[in-house]
DNA sequence: TTCGGTGCAAATTATTTGCATCTGG
DNA sequence: CCAGATGCAAATAATTTGCACCGAA
């Protein structure tokens, strides 16, 4: 295990919600959909990759890229609206908010009730129709803050290297 | 003209805000800067270079980029948190929410008041140093969903072609 | 059986970097 | 004069695509 994953694995019922959604259901999207479904650090696809493929080592990485496309189109995936130079998946489609860190790279879910998308429905009646409302906030993790690495500041997507982390890749 | 542009453009203020950043005004930098603030589109490096090209065209992309990036790290200039392909830059720095069509790629500033950041401080009081926090929307513009590009829904960065307009790139 | 899915390798696209030259302060 | 800025071209890095084979329905 790369990173600690919490939200609970999708078992078999990807079967019934890929069959609803006219997709076969293959061993490596299983996985896939799994490994995204569980993970909450947000991935890109080529750490899908690498954690799929302690499960399945023959995957490749473009069938992740292409799978989290598919997993995109249907709905059953997102891509986080972020800044930085690598796509970052989220397997969690319900609206939630976003916290990233421009140091480190790390994503987290912001848990605040704060903000309801539907207050400012009005606000963007004229511009078209609405398909995600969230916030986002970027700044310097306390992590990152300890280490002196959020010192320069700056960089986004994943940046300077972080005493005691890998880094580099989430 | 490309686009419409509104912002009052920058005259020679730029001259004493680069100084003050230790920054050399030259030519290009000046070009540059004066086009992204005076822009309303957020456009993409290649976008402010081909804008730039119309007064300058010696002016290598490299150079956009690069300056794009210094801009950033002073704090002159934003990157805006979204999830297409390209980048997309914005002149204006002052706190305020963004809009974005995954159909054309376009990209608005969203007027709104309802939210304010400051309301989630300590959401996020033990997470680190917050940066910079706006509501982010994605959705289909009406421009998109009259002329049916939007029917397919999906894709982001500068996807689907809409008729009648040049997309792409923005 | 059949069409969508997969793996591999090559191709694209966006962005960065090395280097020699040039120029603002 | 000189450190920083620019242009050009080559190098990277992320993501996509062509194609032949394979497997779920």
């Amino acid at each position: 295990m790369t990173t600690p994953e919490s939200k609970k694995p999708t078992p078999d019922h990807a079967r019934n919600l890929f069959a609803a959604h006219g997709l076969k259901l293959t061993h490596q999207r299983l996985e896939i959909y799994s490994e995204l479904t569980a993970a909450c650090d947000h991935p890109c696809a080529e750490t899908v990759w690498r954690r799929v493929r302690e499960r399945v080592p023959t995957i490749s990485l473009d069938t992740v890229y292409r799978t989290l496309a598919v997993l995109r189109e249907h709905g059953l995936a997102a891509r986080v609206p972020m800044d930085g130079d690598t796509a970052r998946f989220d397997g969690d489609i319900s609206p939630h908010h976003h916290l990233a860190c421009e140091c480190c790279g790390r994503i987290d879910d912001l848990p605040i009730s704060e903000f309801d998308p539907a207050a400012l429905q009005e606000s963007v009646a004229g511009w078209g129709r609405v398909r995600d409302a969230q916030v986002v906030i970027r700044g310097i993790c306390c992590r990152c803050l300890e280490s002196g690495a959020g010192d320069r500041g700056l960089a986004d997507g994943e940046p300077a290297p972080v005493p005691g982390e890998s880094a580099k890749i989430q």
